[in-house]
DNA sequence: ATAACCCTTACCCTAACTGGAAGGTCAAGC
DNA sequence: GCTTGACCTTCCAGTTAGGGTAAGGGTTAT
């Protein structure tokens, strides 16, 4: 199979599967006479792996750690999970970070007139008041 | 005032006071005989400013349109509320995305046993049931 | 033979910095 | 006067996760 049918079989692109080989994250595919790569079903598995949990928000690095367990029989789930509860804990704090900025920028731009005047209580709070 | 100073005064590290200016987003510190950056009350206000923006979330080219139209005394208060009003849509948007991120891994993690047996949803849902 | 695609590697670009190297400056202490 | 340490300077490289583009070669159909 050609990159652009495993391309299209996975939803990443070629460059990304490229990529992906290129930092050791998946398996390299074999090649044929030409050069070209070849994938099987297993690469194509590989591939889907890493492309749903980079949907989950998991880092590359991430998703080669859980690559990794995934392939290794006698994982434990207690580290997948771990992995995953720390992933939920980043995007928690982020979430709250997003959240207070929003009430933030939803109260100043509330205040602002949005007129062709130059006053604005943007500003004023950017300037410190 | 040299640099350090400033950093203490505005809360950015040298380095990005620094790297602030190297892109000529805030104007460029005037130098001492020996080369050294000096900066006056004016400087403080624009890095403070900028520093004040970033905490909101802005990118650092809106923190450039945004000081732009804070030294425009003729500035309409229209064109701020625009780009706060973009910026508050596209953090609504993130958290979102992080929500759904966050919900489909409350949901994996929570029937995920965590034990040291290999079973686990969370590999399994990654993988495609 | 030529067009229209496919594939390859290799390099530069992004955002917003951070770290480090190599070297100049300054104030204090001996 | 000299050394030490804390400053300061510029420049280069690296970070994440790829995207864009170029230059070149392979394949297929007309």
């Amino acid at each position: 199979m050609n990159i652009s049918k495993a391309s299209e079989a996975t939803g990443l692109t070629a460059k990304t599967i490229r990529y992906y080989e290129s930092i050791g994250l998946v398996s390299p595919a074999s090649r044929k006479d030409n050069g070209y790569r070849d994938y099987d079903n297993q690469h194509i598995r590989e591939l889907k792996f890493v492309s749903h949990a980079r949907e989950l928000g998991f880092s590359l690095e991430e998703c080669g750690e859980l690559l990794g367990l995934y392939q290794k029989s006698d994982r434990k789930s207690a580290d997948v999970k771990a992995v995953a509860l720390a992933r939920i804990d980043d995007i928690d704090q982020k979430i709250v970070q997003l959240q207070a900025m929003r009430d933030s920028l939803k109260t100043l731009a509330s205040c602002c007139h949005g007129d062709d005047q130059p006053g604005c209580p943007i500003l004023d709070n950017l300037a410190g008041e």
